[in-house]
Parts: structure tokens; sequence; C-alpha cells
DNA sequence: GTCTATAAATAGATAGAC
DNA sequence: GTCTATCTATTTATAGAC
């Protein structure tokens, strides 16, 4: 023992894509870099060439990973939710902002042009997943060509509360009161309802 | 004349930032380098750094100029849409999410980190401008606080929408029909009515 | 499987000449 | 005001030793 970690348990693969994630989560794809986590392993900057082709390809494996615990959060939101469609999709949208403002990463990473290009079908398949938590209550509240235009509404208005948190703006701004993943439900709420017609808590008819 | 336009006008400053903000709109902030920018100007990657101390700074006027392009933009949209309120807030929105699918930039720049820590006056004042815009007629559906909270509803979805788009995600399903701009604005405005309570025109009514 | 060493780019920034 | 030259730091990626 006390081996020094310096030549890796068999498994620096997998060690990558989970440090990958952290380091994600932390500085962003912009600072994503093949050295830095390299170096945070403890093995040399050339190891991870081993096992990843290149920068993108390691990227893409990191980004699937965590776009799969994106999926499940917005399931599992989803699935605590209850019943109706409407606060199903607010909770998978909620989950969408609060796993953007703590991971940093969305849709704008699994679909990017970044990755895109690869033709990645693990990182194509997760996309489609996290599409299809949105599309079931969707479906359950208009025909399918509206259905679609209405999760494109659920998931640009939770990504922009994601993002523009990630980027400091609602930092502070504890607005309505509640955190950034509450507002964000409750906005997706609120745009769901301004799209099917339903009355919203505040208002409606007697 | 055919100077070889080797040393500059007197006013490579302004030259810097103009071209900052077309490099900015083509490459996005991740590209966007002083010594391409020297170079797409002619000059030494060393002239820039008599007008502006650092990349930071320069980057920072290039976003306060686009950020003035936007507020003008979602003013003269706001402007166009004439006097309902909620019809003015889906126009900024629109324009908003149109000028960040275009120029890539948004109040995340304006807000981020990146540029925050310079504090930056005219950065700050455009940044307010912009909430401005949003602000007045969201006054005119809400109080205050709710009018804030509004604001932020309205923004994160334009936003969402803008940077969805940018990152390729809404780029070939033209769901709805129409440009994500117009889409962008149908979704503030359902936001907005799902929010204020008022029923949206594919229902409520007798 | 991992390491050392290194190549090749690129960027940010400074010093001093003109 | 701009240029040439240069320094420093980083990154991606490869070659070959162990």
């Amino acid at each position: 023992m006390a081996r020094r970690a310096r030549f890796h348990h068999g498994d620096l693969a997998g060690a990558l894509v989970r440090a990958g994630v952290d380091l994600l989560a932390e500085v962003g794809v912009r600072g994503f870099s093949v050295a830095v986590l390299a170096r945070r392993l403890g093995v040399s900057t050339a190891a991870p060439y081993r096992h990843f082709a290149d920068r993108d390809r390691l990227l893409a494996a990191v980004v699937t990973a965590a776009a799969g615990e994106l999926a499940e959060q917005m399931d599992a939101a989803a699935a605590r939710a209850g019943d109706d469609p409407v606060s199903r999709l607010a909770a998978a949208g909620g989950a969408y902002a609060g796993f953007l403002t703590g991971r940093r990463v969305g849709l704008d990473l699994v679909y990017g042009a970044e990755l895109r290009a690869l033709g990645d079908r693990d990182l194509a398949a997760v996309g489609r997943r996290i599409g299809d938590v949105l599309l079931t209550p969707a479906l359950e509240l208009a025909d399918p060509a509206a259905a679609v235009s209405l999760m494109e509404r659920v998931v640009t208005t939770a990504h922009g509360y994601g993002a523009l948190d990630v980027d400091g703006f609602l930092a502070g701004a504890a607005v309505g009161g509640g955190t950034v993943a509450e507002r964000a439900e409750a906005a997706v709420a609120a745009v769901v309802r301004g799209t099917v017609g339903t009355p919203g808590p505040a208002a409606g008819g007697p």
C-alpha cells in the first residue's frame, strides 16, 4: 500500500469521467482541460490519451455521464410531482434548472456544435432520454404537434433559469423568495398554463 | 493612399471594439482573443495593449457596445408592439432572443463572473438599461414585487431560446413554424399570461 | 498502462525601438 | 501610436521507454 497512486487501479477511464464531471461542474466547458484533469488524478498528461482519442471524446463521455444524471433527476422529480401533467413538467423543468446551476451540463452541451460533430451514439441517446421525460406529460396536454412546441417552451424556460444563474445573474436576487430551481419550476408552470390556456392560481374565473 | 493600413487612422481603440463585436458574434466568448482581433485589423498583437489594459477590459468594452445595441433593439421592438404591456414584453423578449442568436451577447455576459469583477460602470449601466426596457411594461401588469418576478421569467425564457439556439439545439426544428425569435416572442407572451392569469388565445373566454 | 520527454500551437503580456 | 522581438504559461497530442 501507499503505492503512491501513480499507476492507476486499472480504471483510469472511469476515474477520468467521474473527475471530469466534477471539473466540468467547477469550471464549465471553457475551462475543461485534459491536462488539468490528469493532474488532479495524479497521472501524466499523456495517460488520458490511452483511453480517449482526443479531448472532445473525453468531454463527450463526461457530458454523457452528467446528462444521464440529469435525465434521472428530471425523471425522479416528475415522478414525485404526481399525476398532474402541468406539475410534472414544472418539476422536471425545476430539476433541469437546478442541475444546470450545480453541474453546468444541459442540452446546450448535449446538442452543442462542439460535440455533435462526433456523432456519439450514447450522447445522442441521453439527449433523447431528456426529451422523453418532457414529452410524456406534454402529450397529455396537447396534440403531438403542439406538444413539441410546449416542450420547447418548457426546456428553454428552464434552461434560461439555469444558464443565467450559472452566470451569476440570478445570484443574489431571491426575487420571489425561493431557490432558482423553485423559481424555475414556477415559471415553467406559468409558461405551460399560458400555453394550454389553463387559468393560473392568481386569477381565473370563479 | 495605399498606406498599407499598417499604422492606424488614430482610432484603433474604436476599431478594436467594432471588430470585437463581430468576432464575438462569430466565435463567442470562448474564442474571443486579443491576438486574433489584432490580426484581423492588421496590427501587431501588442498594439491593443496601448488602449486596453488587458484582455478583459477590451472584452468589457466590446460587450458594452453590443449590449447597447441589444437594449436599443429591445426598446425598438417594444415600441413597435404598441400599448399592450404583454405584447411589449413579448416583443422585447423576442428581440433579446434574436440578438443572442445573432450576436452571442446577452445578460450572461453583461453580468457574468468574467467581467463583473472589473466593476465597469458603463457595463453595469447598460445592464440596467436592458432591465428597464422590461420593467416599464411589467409594472403595468403587476405590483413592483411581482413585476420583478415577472421580468425574471421574461428574461430567462428569452435567454433560454437564444442560448439553446446558439448551441444548435433549436436549429433545424422549425417547431411551430417561424423563426426562433418569433417562437421566443410567443413563449414570452405565454409565460406572461400564465403569470398574470390572463387567458391565452387558445382557451379562456365564455 | 503509465511515464518521461517533447513537439507544435496559441494566447496574454511586456520592453524598447522608431 | 505602432512595431519588432521576446517571455511566460498553457494546452493538445505524439513517440518511445519501462
